[in-house]
DNA sequence: GGGGTGACCCAGT
DNA sequence: TACTGGGCCACCC
């Protein structure tokens, strides 16, 4: 798998991730870990920089439930918006977290 | 080719 | 709670 179709391969999860839900860079790394053949959070974090407009990118978060920074007002509100549970600065880890597997 | 950087993560101190 | 060190991998000098 090329960096480019990685990329891809990114976007397209996270655009699956339901309202009111989130997906941390590591779990995103790790679900697509045996298709790409690599799990790097940091790598996912540095797509999500680069190539994340196009995508609900506030569904995506640190695993400590962070907001990205220079953006946490606009994905605060976005996310209050859709009913995320949140908590503190963040995200509610425990109770927003998703994954591929309960969304199909 | 070599070295610094980053919307990360985990374990230790 | 905050900081450190190691691992990670594409990108940009």
């Amino acid at each position: 798998m090329t960096p480019d179709e990685y990329v891809e391969a990114v976007l397209d999860l996270v655009e699956r991730i339901p309202p009111g839900r989130v997906m941390s860079y590591g779990a995103i790394a790790d679900a697509l870990a045996e298709r790409s053949g690599r799990s790097s959070a940091r790598l996912v974090g540095t797509i999500m920089a680069r190539h994340g407009g196009g995508v609900p990118w506030h569904r995506v978060v640190n695993s400590a439930g962070r907001l990205p920074p220079g953006h946490e007002r606009e994905a605060r509100a976005r996310l209050r918006a859709e009913g995320t549970p949140l908590r503190g600065a963040g995200v509610d880890m425990a109770a927003a977290v998703w994954s591929p597997e309960e969304g199909m």
